[in-house]
DNA sequence: CTAAACCCTGTACCTAGGTACAGGGTCAAG
DNA sequence: CTTGACCCTGTACCTAGGTACAGGGTTTAG
C-alpha cells in the first residue's frame, strides 16, 4: 500500500527521458489520455504513465510511427488482445522497411561505382556528373 | 540558326515533367537563376533550362537533396570543374545511405523474428508487445 | 470581343514529430 | 512577501520538398 505518488508533468518527462512539450503533444495526439488535474489545473501522472511513454519510445525505436505506437499501446492495454492486429501493424512496418532497404541498395549500387570511377578514373569528364547529365 | 524557341513556364514544366509551382519553387531556392521576362512579366526559358530541370530530377533519383542537386548543377556548369568537390558530395550522400541501410537492417532483424514468433508461437502473450513492453 | 487557358505574386498548407515562445498562474524556499 | 522554478494555454516555428489557393493580369482561339 505504498501511496501512489502523483507526478507532475516535468517529473514524468524526466523519468521517461522526453521533453515536457512532447508529453503535451502526445496528449493532443491522443496517445495519452487526459490526465487528472489538481485544482490548479496541473496534470497528474502515475508510474503507469511512465511505462506508457517508454512503450511509445521503444515502439519508435523499432521503426513504428507515433500513430502506430498509439495503436499498439491500445492493443497492449486490452486484456484479451488481438494478436492478429498487432501482427498486421508490425508486418506493414516490416514491408515498408524492406521497400526502403531495396531503394537504398539501389542507390548505393548506382553511386558507389561512380565515386570509385571518379576517384581512380582517367576519363576527362567526371563520371558522376556524366551519369546525372546523361541518361 | 534555328531561332531559340522561348518556352513559357508551363511548357518548360511539361517538358521536364514537373509542376509549374515546382519550377518557381526551384527559382526561389536558387537552383535555377532568374529567367528573362517578357514585357508582361512572363518567365522565358530555353531548352537548356529543360536540361537543368532534368539534371535536378536525376540528382534526386540518385539520392541527392535539392540543395546538393543545386551544388552539382553549379559544378556541372563550370568548365574546369572540381571533381574533388563533386566526389565529396557524392561520398557524403553514400555515407548517409550506408548509415540508413545499417539502421534499417537493424530494425528488420529486430522485427522479423518477432512477427515470426507471433505467427507461429504458442506463448500466451504476443511477443511483439512483450518486446516493446519489456526491455 | 469575349471566355478559356495561361501567367503573375504572395501566402498558406501539407507530412512527421516535435520544439519554442508569449503571456499568464502557482508553489515552495528563504 | 518575494523570487525563481514550475505549470498552464495557444500559437508559431522547424525540416524537406513541394502543393494549393486567392486575387489579379495576359494571351489566344473562336
Amino acid at each position: 500500500m505504498a501511496s501512489e505518488q502523483a507526478l507532475k508533468i516535468g517529473e514524468l518527462a524526466a523519468l521517461a527521458g522526453v521533453n515536457v512539450q512532447t508529453v503535451r503533444y502526445y496528449e493532443r495526439r491522443q496517445l495519452l489520455g487526459e490526465p487528472v488535474r489538481t485544482r490548479a489545473g496541473y496534470r497528474q501522472y502515475s508510474a503507469q504513465d511512465v511505462s506508457m511513454l517508454r512503450f511509445i519510445k521503444r515502439s519508435q525505436a523499432l521503426g513504428f510511427s507515433l500513430e502506430e505506437a498509439g495503436e499498439l499501446l491500445k492493443l497492449d492495454g486490452e486484456g484479451e488482445l488481438d494478436r492478429t492486429e498487432v501482427r498486421r501493424i508490425a508486418q506493414e512496418r516490416l514491408d515498408e522497411i524492406e521497400i526502403k532497404l531495396r531503394e537504398l541498395h539501389r542507390l548505393r549500387s548506382a553511386l558507389r561505382p561512380l565515386i570509385e570511377e571518379c576517384a581512380t578514373g582517367h576519363s576527362e569528364h567526371c563520371p558522376i556528373l556524366e551519369a546525372i547529365d546523361g541518361n
